[in-house]
DNA sequence: CAAGTGACGATGC
DNA sequence: AGCATCGCCACTT
């Protein structure tokens, strides 16, 4: 549809970080992904990195949920500036999801899935 | 143009 | 189970 003006950036290069808010933008309410997750979702395999470093650039009142993305043990990932950790659980506990005493949210539970890998688990 | 700055993830011990 | 180390790359000054 649109005429595509540099398809050859299969992976990195200028305007990454828009490609991550619009992978970001995918995860619905009530559910959450990691960092990992993303990246793969924006071509970028094992920048979950860059991934962090885009939320981070993100203006206030932007339209991407970016409290939806939490590291690879569903944690809220330590910040620079104290206080805004719980800022983003309080986000995502305001759209339902839970975390447990530890501080985590159990992915199995609240993890999104473009894919939903059916057939395995669903077991109860 | 060069250097500094970050919201991660897997691995080795 | 926790800590240290390496790899990763765009953006800002």
């Amino acid at each position: 549809m649109l005429p595509s003006v540099a398809p050859t950036r299969a992976r990195s290069g200028p305007g990454t970080y828009e490609r991550i808010y619009r992978a970001v933008r995918r995860i619905p309410r009530g559910r959450v992904a990691t960092y990992g997750q993303v990246a793969v979702w924006a071509g970028l395999p094992g920048g979950a990195r860059q991934v962090g470093y885009a939320l981070n650039a993100l203006p206030h009142g932007s339209d991407v949920p970016w409290q939806r993305v939490l590291n690879a043990r569903g944690a809220v990932s330590p910040r620079a500036v104290p206080g805004a950790e719980s800022v983003q659980r309080l986000a995502l506990e305001r759209e339902g999801v839970v975390f447990d005493a530890r501080g985590r949210v159990p992915l199995e539970r609240f993890g999104w899935r473009p894919r939903a890998t059916r057939g395995a688990g669903a077991r109860g």
